[in-house]
RNA sequence: GGGCGGCUAGCUCAGCUGGUCAGAGCGCCUGGUUUACACCCAGGAGGUCGGGGGUUCGAACCCCUCGCCGCCCA
């Protein structure tokens, strides 16, 4: 006997491990099996899961377990990247707590071996909160982007992409991260909104004769102007072009210039021209041919460029000293605050410098072509298809990708440098020494590029990588490309769309046919979770609190397409409700001998409630295969959750208890059978979103003989559409409307729940006066009244209707003469309204000459039923005041 | 400034190609010792579908406009 509720904690870890000694996780062998992949999107190894993670692995799951099930060789491959800068934030942020020394003064080998050790030690956790969440990942597969095969990819691809001249190094204006020390690419800058000032600074003009005032929210980067730009149609400049200003404070004459970049309308319309501290200046001097000057260092600390008495000083430090040095001089002509965008750090929060400096850049423009027209031309999709705006709009506007970073932790640039600076790159540094031998004719010592490359250029090769390449193995033949990459909006630019490029520049595939792109979770008053506004939930924790299954239904069901998803524990605590609500039906079903016969065929079921269940169950699975296919995966929640249980507990078991208890033995062994196939039904369709409580009843629940595996590889229901049968679906309809009704009008009546009143049909038609006869027993079990039909209104029956039909409970002296009076006016107030809109309807010509035929037909039809009742019902009123007052 | 998404019952959300589309769950109210389940059962109240305009025989749904809220890009 099964306990009275499911107990998660006490059965999913044994679950998880049955499911992964068993072999499920991993792809079937059977080569007739159709291949369907999916490759996780790569959790950094520093990584905690949260609801994003939790969400965007249990639609894998969904997906995986549904394909498996259906017969296809489902691989989930997971793994995690070794995100550089966190990971070695992180390492540091130790060092530093624990009083070592840092890691500079450790030294990159040293160094690197703690990353390891850490990584070996704590490195991953999120992978095994991962299998809490039931993820039927295949970790044989296991990969992790700086192991041996994906560096081979990543040198490859490198090599190859630097021979086509897509790989190219370039002294250019990056982002550089002073904090960190280390380039950033344009998407790794955060754009934020500060509190700031306008600096107005007056420069005197050469001779003397005058002086310009330019304005800044950066002061001290006027240490490094080359020019002052004013527009070519300004005519408050237009004798000035050409001409000098001495710099102040550093005594340089630089030339005013006309470039249209200028703005008019902003402040005095002329402006600073700094090509070493800013993009936009940056462009300008290149225009003019102008010189870049840098007055700042690596950790942003005033260099040797900057007069004596300015060296060396954090840049926020300078800006104060040369305003009041500007103060002192006279030459500061106002203060006015502002609201500014200042760029940070995505990982540091440091505020970014833009830094001349060499880099490694991918042109990014040429790969992206075959990335645009791959979607354009419907090879790969996005679900919800606005995603493709995004993608399109970005890739479209693509600029050169910086991929290298002054870090340790990561991939190593494979270029060495010869003694003259000449640059040879290569797959290994015996290939590398090769081509320098072959270069300079001799052994010369080379020295390997310090820096290592972005995360993403790996997490960029994650969809053919992990399954082998370069090499030619089984898997990616079998499994590239991918079927869905399920992941967040926030990284169609980071890793989709490089995914994308790179997938189909080196295998001349795209990497997947389908992206999903997932909602974002938030709290349950819509507010995006976050460390520092303390809102936060742990997903693990609402799993012990409420089992694995009901977080996981939570956020298939609530995941529907554009829109975020606000989790709150009342939600996940009404589907955990659902899960017990299954479990008891279960209970019920082995209490009242429901075991499945072998060879019990559903589809000769003879009993109209069997036949209607087996028809509901048809509809679900149809349904549920449909959504899924779909990813829309709230729909197959929710074809799954009215199922079970208003179809199948709220009338299903209700009908069949009669049956059940009833002393027709055939009937009985039949329902018995019906409703032990129903529930394996049901077990199967919800296990790809509640995988835990479906496998535990698919075990307590199993035949004497057993069954044949666990769940999690029985196969999916193919059942024939003959199955649904009509007539059985009108009759029980018939009777859950009658029911319903019913009830209400016992409600309403406050008739007590003891009593039995009788169910009268008044003249009813042939065919509702045999679904009474055959289902009295259902009616007299749901409804508590004894149905029979009669000619008559009796004294003391109150009447309702039902599909155009007269109904009435008997009650006798009970009936409340006012309060039934009350009722039967407003019931035919309500007829009668109905009835006046739809025939004012259909009385425009309009409508008749314009609406399709059916439409006029139903609403003439839906008019008529409704005076029907009305005049009904108002001639049982009329009778019943009669009686009342004679 | 450009773009995207949202605004439907007290709360969280469904409502696909305009014609039972005004729904579900939670909450609330009323009743319930119905031997599967109180993590339950039965019933009920509650919304001029953000405002305004338009198209249409007909609009929560299409168009315009305004208003909030959120996000992305500049």
């Amino acid at each position: 006997m099964l306990d009275k509720t499911f107990d998660p904690a006490a059965v999913e870890t044994r679950l998880y491990a049955a499911w992964e000694e068993s072999g499920a996780f991993l792809p079937s062998e059977d080569p007739a099996a159709t291949p369907f992949s999916i490759v996780i999107p790569p959790p950094n190894v520093t990584g905690q899961l949260h609801f994003g993670h939790a969400l965007n692995a249990t639609l894998q799951d969904v997906l995986t377990r549904f394909a498996r099930m259906r017969g296809r060789a489902a691989l989930w491959l997971p793994g995690t990247d070794h995100a550089g800068i966190a990971t070695q934030m992180v390492v540091e942020r130790q060092l530093a707590a624990e009083g070592n020394i840092g890691r500079r003064d450790m030294g990159r080998e040293a160094f690197l071996e703690r990353v390891w050790a850490w990584k070996a030690q704590s490195g991953g956790a999120i992978v095994n909160q991962l299998r809490r969440l039931g993820a039927s990942c295949d970790w044989s597969r296991e990969r992790f982007t700086l192991d041996d095969g994906l560096s081979a990819a990543v040198r490859k691809v490198f090599v190859r992409l630097y021979r086509e001249k897509l790989i190219y190094r370039d002294k250019r204006l990056v982002n550089w991260d002073p904090h960190l020390q280390t380039a950033l690419s344009d998407i790794e800058v955060e754009q934020k909104e500060v509190d700031g000032f306008y600096w107005r600074l007056a420069y005197p003009l050469e001779d003397g004769s005058g002086e310009i005032v330019v304005a800044t929210t950066r002061p001290e980067t006027m240490l490094a102007d080359v020019a002052v730009a004013v527009h070519p149609d300004d005519p408050r400049y237009a004798g000035l072009v050409g001409r000098c200003v001495r710099l102040p404070i550093v005594n340089r004459p630089i030339p005013i210039i006309a470039d249209a970049y200028a703005d008019p309308e902003k402040g005095s319309g002329a402006v600073k021209i700094t090509p070493g501290h800013d993009f936009n200046d940056f462009k300008v001097g290149q225009r003019h041919g102008l010189p870049v000057l840098s007055i700042l260092d690596a950790s942003a600390r005033t260099n040797d460029e900057a007069p004596a008495e300015f060296r060396g000083l954090d840049r926020f430090e300078a800006r104060k000293r040369i305003v009041s040095q500007f103060e002192a001089l006279g030459l500061l002509r106002g203060v006015d605050p502002i609201r500014h965008a200042v760029p940070h750090g995505d990982r540091s929060g440091a505020v970014l410098e833009p830094r001349l400096t060499d880099q490694w850049y991918v042109d990014a423009k040429t790969l992206a072509q075959p990335a645009i027209a791959a979607v354009e031309q419907g090879d790969t999709f996005f679900e919800p298809r606005h995603w493709e705006k995004t993608y399109f709009e970005w890739m479209r506007n693509i600029e050169p990708w910086c991929i290298s970073r002054q870090l340790w932790w990561g991939h190593r640039i494979p270029a060495w440098f010869g003694p003259d600076g000449r640059v040879f790159v290569a797959e290994s540094e015996a290939e590398a020494r090769a081509e320098a031998r072959e270069i300079y004719g001799r052994e010369e010592p080379l020295t390997q590029d310090e820096d290592v490359l972005d995360t993403w250029f790996s997490s960029a090769l994650w969809p053919f990588s992990t399954l082998g390449w370069p090499e030619d193995t089984a898997d990616l033949r079998r499994f590239y490309p991918t079927d869905t990459l399920i992941t967040g909006f926030d990284i169609i630019f980071f890793w989709v769309a490089r995914m994308m490029m790179m997938g189909l520049h080196f295998t001349g595939r795209a990497p997947f046919r389908r992206v999903f792109i997932n909602a974002l979770v938030r709290d349950q008053f819509g507010a995006k979770m976050s460390k520092s506004k303390g809102n936060v939930m742990d997903p693990l924790e609402l799993v012990d609190a409420y089992g694995a299954d009901a977080l996981r239904f939570t956020l298939t069901a609530m995941s529907g397409q554009g829109r975020d998803i606000r989790i709150s524990r009342e939600r996940v605590e009404g589907y955990r409700n659902l899960g017990t609500k299954l479990w008891n039906a279960a209970r019920f079903a082995q209490m009242n001998g429901c075991a499945r016969g072998a060879d019990f065929d559903p589809g000769a079921a003879r009993g109209v409630v069997a036949r209607w269940l087996r028809g509901e169950t048809v509809k679900t699975a149809a349904e549920v295969a449909r959504a899924l296919e779909a990813c829309a995966f709230d729909e197959a929640a929710g074809a799954l959750y009215r199922f079970i249980w208003n179809t199948f507990c709220d009338w299903g078991l209700e009908f069949a208890k009669p049956i059940l208890q009833g002393d027709d033995g055939p009937a009985k062994a039949e329902m018995q059978a019906m409703i032990a196939w129903v529930l394996d039904q049901i077990l199967i369709l919800l296990h790809p979103i509640s995988p835990f409580l479906t496998e535990e009843l698919w075990a307590q629940t199993a035949p004497d003989a057993g069954r044949g595996g666990m769940l999690i590889s029985a196969a999916w229901p193919e059942l024939p559409e003959t199955w649904r049968d009509a007539e059985a679906e009108s009759e029980i309809g018939l009777v859950i409307a009658l029911v319903s009704e019913g009830r209400s009008l016992r409600a309403e009546l406050r008739i007590p729940p003891q009593a039995q009143p009788e169910l009268l049909a008044i003249n009813p038609s042939r065919r509702t006066e045999e679904v009474l006869r055959n289902h009295w027993r259902l009616i007299k079990h749901t409804l508590r009244s004894r149905a029979k039909s009669g000619t008559v209104l009796p004294t003391g029956a109150v009447p309702f209707m039902v599909n155009g039909e007269t109904f009435a409970l008997e009650l006798g002296g009970h009936v409340d003469l006012p309060a039934e009076r009350d009722r039967l006016t407003r019931e035919i107030a309500a007829q009668r309204a109905e009835a006046h809109k739809l025939r004012a309807k259909l009385d425009k010509p309009d409508f008749r000459a314009r609406a399709p035929e059916e439409v006029v037909a139903e609403n003439e039809e839906r008019c008529k039923a409704a005076e029907a009742a009305a005049d009904r019902l108002t001639a049982m009123l009329t009778r019943l005041e009669a009686l009342a007052w004679p």
